[in-house]
DNA sequence: CATTATAGTGAACGAAAGGTCACTTGTCAA
DNA sequence: TTGACAAGTGACCTTTCGTTCACTATAATG
């Protein structure tokens, strides 16, 4: 025992997937990135579909847990350009992560075909980021660095461009310099728009 | 001759490629999807790969058609309400026409594969509909419906988080009625920010 | 009417897929 | 030392894939 294939063949099944989607993956090639031959792989998963299911298994309970509970937010900005600095370190995460971007990859790809990764595809690509920047916008307002307005409202309009541009990156990676440049001016100019006024 | 089964070849390849994506799709379902052995299929195109290649050129086809030149811009809008009537107008038809919906699907799960591909969904997803917004919001600003600002940067902050919830659209169908909503609210929220005052 | 190209059929093929199984090897507990 | 078991191998099975090909039916052409 000791031994720590089933985790990596959950590693290079996450690496495979994100390339060429579940059907576009066979066994053969993904035992043979671990050195094994494909009958080894059913010594751990007992079908090419048990892998998929372990894989969102991961990846649910990893989202769940890292983005999953309120106790988990960044702490609240303390000026507007600390949400730009927030913003812009998360970002960079994100896109730089190789576990995360290969999730958001596989989630692209199977979203259509597995109602669990679409579920979490929405929470990837569109609730999460909304439902985390509702809270922070929430405390923004209380300290009276953001208007007020809806802060569910804000944080939709806040996210959703960044989100569009973290999956440009995805897609051409050779254009991720330029989308973080786009991703802070936008942050820039949303506080410009929406910061409270007298707050330097 | 007088025959379009060539056609239907590509429309039954949009719909089973934009459901199982390229690798998910087998031409014995595709051809009898037409009432057709497969073997017929190989009398029109010489591979499934020439089949994916020909749907490429018609997408891309149709889209520097249809969106690719600047004479086909809409209108500039006349009043900050006209500019949400022409954003549902125009989010409306493609959320609910099925090639393009279908061709937005296709795009997606095979944006990391093909770079025709690829690059046809940055266009999609996020560069056409900013540059579009960018020519109307340019006028919207001379006819001083808009206040002064960068209009590409607007632009951009208008039709991401609107492309966001197309994208929502295409991963569950079932919420369209909402994000239709959730489009108005955002089209107006945006012009309570950024509609030039006076204007009614 | 004879001819010829076109569209479609059905059987067959080789390659590759997912999966099984008898067997070997190495490790640890009794 | 021995027994048991987990991990890995390689041959093999079945199914399905993309593709080919000899053949037929049809409809337009000379």
């Amino acid at each position: 025992m000791a031994n720590d294939t089933k985790e990596r063949i959950l590693e290079a099944a996450l690496e495979m997937f994100s390339q060429n989607g579940y059907a576009g993956t066979n066994i053969r090639e993904l035992s043979a990135s671990l050195g094994l031959v494909k009958s080894g792989v059913y010594k751990h998963y007992e079908s090419k579909e048990a892998i998929w299911n372990a894989l969102l298994d991961q990846m649910i309970a990893y989202y769940a847990d890292r983005f999953g509970s309120a106790d988990r937010l960044p702490p609240v900005p303390d000026s507007p350009e600390d949400l730009t600095r927030l913003t812009m370190r998360m970002v960079n995460v994100t896109v730089h992560d190789k576990k995360i971007a290969m999730t958001r990859k596989v989630l692209t790809l199977e979203q259509f075909r597995d109602p669990r990764a679409r579920e979490l595809a929405t929470k990837h690509f569109l609730t999460g980021l909304t439902d985390m920047f509702t809270r922070i916008f929430t405390g923004m307002m209380e300290k009276a660095l953001l208007k007020k307005d809806d802060p569910a409202m804000l944080a939709f309009a806040y996210t959703a461009p960044i989100s569009a541009l973290i999956h440009l990156c995805d897609r051409e990676p050779e254009k991720t310099d330029g989308a973080m440049a786009q991703i802070e001016a936008f942050s820039r100019h949303f506080i410009s728009i929406y910061g409270e006024a007298g707050h330097e």
